[in-house]
DNA sequence: CGCTATTGACTACAGATGTAATCAGTGCGA
DNA sequence: TCGCACTGATTACATCTGTAGTCAATAGCG
């Protein structure tokens, strides 16, 4: 549905995910934290999100605060859903075992997998 | 290390991975099977690869015989760790939460995922 | 032995992306 | 009241990506 957000816009995205509403100066704050970018790269990365329908503002006064349309939740969803088909032909446990193998899994992922898998038998 | 790979350019590499080496011909005969793209287009894909070094030909009289250069493992663990630390802030436990509440695991998978656990444990 | 079909190389071109500079409207301070 | 600072809108431009078309070399067929 909603078009693809691209890696720069991600990061814009992040930072109204982690408050909103934000003027556009309060995200570029937010950004350049981790990001060397201008003032007027935030903003159009801004009005390019605005244009994707992913993010929407309300004016207030003579300029505007900026809010997700989309929840970072689903976002997360739909892009693991499709790294999990691209990658792993749909199957969740390829992946599981592809970190598994990588040792990428600490022993507390390894608790609370258990955890999840307790409460998905019940 | 090795440059990005696009969405276009995956689908030649899977075709390689899943025989090599090919001429451009077999590779195109495999990627036509999903896509509608001329000889032409996988061509240039197959140009834009080597250039990236990601795969690499030998030549065979007058053609060419491709091979891709890194695994499908290797890409696939990287892409897998560059997705968990972007959206689970390096955290895999979360990534499976997050596919538990989708209810995108089968009764297969979470009998995978325990046998994946019992032998991460001993 | 010349022509054609095959094959890689080069060129094309529009849209997306990264990264901004500049323009234009306007409310606020001097 | 007038100009400036602030803010969104418009424009810019190089690179990457998707999707080919065209060119040039050559090996094999007739």
């Amino acid at each position: 549905m909603s078009e693809k957000i691209s890696e720069a816009e991600l990061v814009v995205m992040e930072a109204l995910w982690e408050a909103s509403p934000q003027t556009a100066n309060d995200v570029a704050d937010r950004v350049t934290a981790t990001r060397d970018w201008s003032l007027q790269t935030v903003k159009t990365l801004l009005s390019r999100l605005m244009a994707k329908d992913v993010i929407a503002a309300d004016q207030d006064g003579r300029r505007f605060l900026y809010r997700p349309v989309i929840a970072r939740d689903d976002y997360v969803a739909s892009e693991t859903g499709r790294m999990v088909s691209r990658l792993f032909g749909g199957r969740v446990s390829p992946l599981v075992a592809q970190l598994a193998s990588q040792d990428q899994l600490s022993a507390d992922d390894i608790a609370e997998l258990e955890e999840i898998l307790k409460g998905l038998k019940s």
